[in-house]
DNA sequence: CGGACAAGCTGA
DNA sequence: CAGCTTGTCCGG
């Protein structure tokens, strides 16, 4: 009886997979997943094993036995049975229109040779485990709201009771850090992905990991942890753009584990999975895990002598023991400019789109790439109003006001931050300073009112990031949110330590408005964009760049997207759940 | 993807 | 018609 492979070449562009003979000495050794190098078109390639076993009609009807060619070399250990199941229904989810990428995810980082298998670990109480999380569990998972400076570890220890858990988050110093605070309970940790070969023993109870870590191939999982749920790097960027937290969501379903989502503040999309299955700390606990929350209220100000600065910014400023972070997510020296005499909005001679100040001398338009002199295009004055300044210019502003050095961070910047009382940057200025005193959301509004349909959420975490560089509010921590929305449900939340409150209206929303999680969206673009969109079974709104397509969930979403030729030889990007949109 | 092969263009 | 480019097809 002949065995035969299914393999799919690892060769970006070729989405096809063939047949192989499966040689005798490698029977056994070639399983689904299992990485091979197989002759095609004459030359060695290698690929995965999607299926092994007897061909079936179809497959003995596109190639003869005779005609087939053995698999050249079983070169190592792949992703698991399950994982490359998985990489199939993600496939279609993402409208990936080829495995490859996902598998490249799901694979080692290095050829793994042998695994030595270990049986799986005993379910056993551990020290430091929440009750609430494990009753959750045996309930069957669901979401977990936390404050933004409560430690998740109880989370973590409550799910390893019930034996090897998979643990992702957005952040991969976080992992590192949870992975070596692990280390001394005794459970075997892999931290991924260098650890890929022990997760795939099962030598390990606790495998974590960032978003590539949910395709990690892990023996008889029994629990599946997704901390800091609403953090956009859960997201792929490339495309396929998954997303680890839905992924953790299919993948707990498809092996009857329980998932929990833990966040401070869970997005529409997990609550809307959980249902009634979420829990979350007393408010009294909950509101000690928040920072004190200060709204700035700008609507007294006059619109033309609107300055970021407020005098209640101006007095943490001056306060020489606070250590104060502002953000404002506008990069350069100036994003939108004004006429002091005649009251124009500048705006690029050759498309129109606004211009930015990038130094003294220069206007620049960044759409077309037009230089030209900062002078006002109606009256010729070369008086311009800053009315909405950039990263570069705050920090001359800044500066001056605190009468203390003030640094400027971008995310473009190298490593080190110098030391100073003063920073100010865009959100990155979150992630690259260490601690602070007061951290300022200059703009809010801007993030609030951003036409994305995940900008409240995306405000949210913003503040939650505030949050935790300034700490809880009994050791002083603060945040300042200067802002001419103050009743906006997201500052609401965050001045109550009620992220609820968001939750509620933005599900409303979201509902209303036929969103997702309650829809399902893609965006599609590239120099093949407007001609694929013509092919599809739905219509497509054009946004300028690219185009919006809707479809009542992911699976019809899924199967409209795939319905439609792609246009050869033109670029094509489809995002689904489409992150800056 | 990359090799094979066919069709089209050029210059002598 | 050799020599070269461009395009399409196909792989087990």
């Amino acid at each position: 009886m002949v065995i035969t492979a299914t393999v799919l070449p690892d060769v970006t562009g070729l989405d096809k997979t063939f047949d192989y003979l499966v040689p005798d000495d490698l029977i056994g050794h070639v399983r689904v997943g299992s990485l091979v190098r197989v002759a095609l078109h004459g030359r060695r390639i290698g690929g995965w094993v999607v299926r092994v076993g007897v061909p079936d009609a179809q497959q003995l009807a596109d190639v003869p036995v005779d005609r087939m060619v053995p698999i050249a070399k079983w070169s190592g250990h792949g992703p698991s049975a399950e994982v490359i199941e998985l990489a199939g229904w993600a496939a279609h989810r993402w409208a990936a229109g080829r495995l490859r990428p996902l598998l490249v995810s799901a694979s080692p980082p290095r050829m793994v040779h042998a695994l030595a298998f270990v049986p799986p670990p005993r379910p056993r109480p551990l020290d430091g485990a929440s009750d609430g999380v494990r009753q959750l569990l045996a309930d069957g998972g669901g979401v977990v709201r936390i404050a933004p400076t409560d430690d998740p570890l109880p989370i973590v220890l409550a799910a390893a009771e019930r034996g090897r858990v998979l643990v992702i988050h957005p952040s991969q110093d976080e992992v590192g850090l949870l992975g070596a605070r692990l280390r001394p309970s005794g459970l075997g940790i892999a931290v991924l992905p260098d650890a890929w070969p022990a997760a795939a023993a099962g030598a390990a109870q606790v495998c974590i990991g960032s978003r590539s870590a949910i395709w990690a191939s892990v023996p008889d999982l029994a629990a599946i942890v997704v901390l800091d749920e609403h953090d956009e790097a859960l997201q792929e960027e490339r495309t396929p753009t998954w997303h680890a937290r839905d992924l953790a969501i299919e993948r707990g379903r498809r092996a009857g584990v329980p998932v929990v989502l833990v966040s401070p503040c869970p997005t529409v999309t997990a609550l809307a999975w959980s249902g009634s299955r979420w829990m979350r700390p007393t408010v009294a606990d909950e509101r000690e895990g928040w920072p004190i929350v200060e709204l700035i209220d700008r609507r007294g100000e006059d619109p033309w002598k609107r300055s970021l600065l407020t005098s209640r910014l101006i007095q943490a400023l001056r306060d020489p023991d606070l250590r104060v972070v502002c953000v404002h997510n506008t990069p350069g020296r100036a994003r939108l400019l004004a006429c002091r005499s005649c009251r124009s909005l500048l705006h690029c001679e050759r498309c129109d789109a606004s211009v930015q100040q990038l130094d003294d001398r220069t206007l620049h338009c960044h759409r077309c790439g037009t230089d030209r002199p900062p002078v006002c295009q109606q009256c010729g004055s070369s008086a311009l109003a800053n009315v909405r300044p950039g990263v570069s210019r705050l920090r001359e502003e800044l500066e001056a006001a605190a009468a203390r050095p003030a640094v400027a961070v971008t995310g473009a910047d190298g490593e080190d931050v110098p030391e100073a009382g003063v920073y100010v940057g865009t959100e990155a200025v979150l992630h690259r300073v260490r601690d602070a005193d007061v951290v300022v959301f200059l703009d809010i509004d801007a993030e609030l009112l951003a036409p994305r349909y995940r900008a409240a959420e995306q405000a949210m975490a913003l503040l939650v990031r505030g949050a935790r560089l300034v700490g809880p509010r009994r050791d002083g921590g603060r945040i300042l949110v200067q802002t001419f929305r103050p009743e906006h449900e997201v500052l609401q939340a965050a001045l109550l330590a009620d992220p609820g409150r968001l939750v509620k209206v933005e599900a409303r929303r979201r509902r209303e408005l036929g969103l997702p999680p309650f829809s399902a969206l893609a965006r599609v673009s590239g120099e093949g964009a407007a001609e694929y969109v013509e092919g599809l079974a739905t219509s497509a709104a054009n946004d300028g760049e690219g185009f919006l397509v809707r479809a009542a969930d992911w699976n019809e979403l899924g199967d409209v997207l795939e319905g439609a030729p792609r246009p050869k030889g033109l670029r094509l990007r489809i995002e689904v759940d489409p992150p800056r949109r």
